[in-house]
DNA sequence: GCCAGTCGACTGGTCAGACCAGTTGAGTTC
DNA sequence: GAACTCAACTGGTCTGACCAGTCGACTGGC
């Protein structure tokens, strides 16, 4: 131990007053201790509790509101209300990353083909029934709206995101199901208008409405593999025209290999 | 368009200075305008400039800050530092929703699973000679340290962690290299204590060697789907024994299924 | 008795001004 | 030329004030 002097003495870093009230307060949140709906004391209450300044206070819940743990209202004679844990964050978070250009769209997408295969193939091996049904009811929706032309764009996608959030629910792992819709968000972000001003939307439905179908069919029958593969095509297809040239032959490949 | 009028008026939610604030140097930060390095104008300059309250300035630099956007320093008299978009934000949003049990270590496990595999396969395909070059010296690393026992853990597992990311620069989708890098280490948080204790370490350590010989042999190969099972192989074998116990069939099943 | 309106006691959002401790660099001293 | 001093910054914190909004209790008329 003696040897490993690396370990002995760590960059010291002054850890703020606003730092510390965060921390007590976030740890409570996290520990349940604050369950979500319930609410702080007013700030000038903390200001007591705390002993510490109102503005410390205050940047002490401007930081866990940005990180979507508490919601506060002016004029609100209860105190900020507990949020509890939301993936807003982590979708801000992944927001960022698309919009600084960090991550291309091809990567986006690839990301998400990942994930999707991931959640295809859980879900085919672990669905209940109850899952099973809400994913019918959602491509029976799809197949009401597909007649009503481009204006019913909107509800159609709606629908396509139920659908993957009911089959990310049936995969058990919330995780995946939470990146996936990050991603999602940041991907239309970037061309929904493109998509929406170039494709053909009837033909465009029809041919979603039977690729949501084949994935079902594979969860239904079990087949996880299958299922996997199948939303890889799916995105390969939808997405290929629009993802930079040199990345495109890669995304098929990816859809290849397996 | 006029039958749709839940897009005619939508909720409307006062926006406050200082997120105004936040999002003018939020974007500028995003768009290239300040790069990751430069600096910010000092607090009482930037009240000037945007004519608001030091305290609403102090609550805008809070959010960014908390977002891992930029960095201040008491006395620096450059200012505030722009640190870029960096993957830090992500993994606390993950060590969040992990802490908060929303989602569990299996989940956890299985997400990497599923960004290692992809990471995996893609470097088989697209690597060039410096990636294997930089895979190779890290395996070199760990055989020089997996003598020393259990001090040299840390220094191991940092090589462990340049050898991951040398496969996701390899892979060339950065956004799999930093989800992976922000799921490892909300893992680590978790559960490294309990490896440290448990476990022999040396016998551990050489395992770990093993695999990532294997691995990069298959990167270097080119075999894909090879080097995505072994990823998921490796991982299966780290943390199986310390998943909860209900989920550690389903992280077998998810190896056997590729 | 009930309902509408008023009013005051809150809330969070913002601002101004002050002080502190830390950093820095220019000037001073030896 | 090296060491020291010091003034002009910085960000961190506190105080006290004002505003607009919210809400509950009180009060008026019916």
């Amino acid at each position: 131990m003696a040897a490993d002097d690396t370990d002995l003495f760590r960059p010291v870093t002054p850890v703020r007053a606003y730092q510390r009230v965060a921390e007590q307060i976030e740890e409570r949140i996290l520990s349940g201790d604050l369950p979500p709906g319930s609410r702080l004391p007013a700030e000038r209450e903390l200001v007591n509790r705390f002993g510490v300044g109102r503005s410390t206070v205050r940047e002490a819940l401007r930081v866990l509101q940005s990180a979507g743990l508490i919601r506060s209202r002016p004029g609100d004679p209860l105190g900020a209300e507990v949020l509890g844990v939301s993936p807003d964050n982590l979708s801000q978070a992944l927001g960022r990353l698309t919009r600084s250009s960090v991550a291309t769209l091809g990567e986006l997408v690839q990301f998400r083909m990942a994930l999707d295969a991931e959640s295809n193939r859980l879900a085919a091996r672990l669905h209940g029934d109850a899952d099973l049904a809400r994913m019918r009811e959602q491509i029976t929706r799809m197949e009401s709206l597909s007649g009503s032309g481009p204006a019913s764009l909107h509800a159609f996608s709606e629908a396509d995101a139920l659908f993957h959030r009911a089959i990310a629910e049936a995969s058990g792992n919330s995780l995946l199901g939470l990146c996936a819709r990050a991603v999602h968000e940041a991907v239309v972000e970037v061309i929904e208008k493109k998509i929406a001003g170039v494709t053909d939307t009837t033909a465009w439905m029809e041919r979603s409405i039977a690729h949501h179908r084949e994935v079902l069919a594979a969860i239904t029958a079990g087949d996880g593999p299958l299922a996997a593969r199948l939303g890889r095509t799916a995105l390969h297809e939808y997405y290929a025209d629009h993802v930079e040239p040199e990345t495109r032959e890669l995304l098929a490949a990816s859809v290849e290999d397996h």
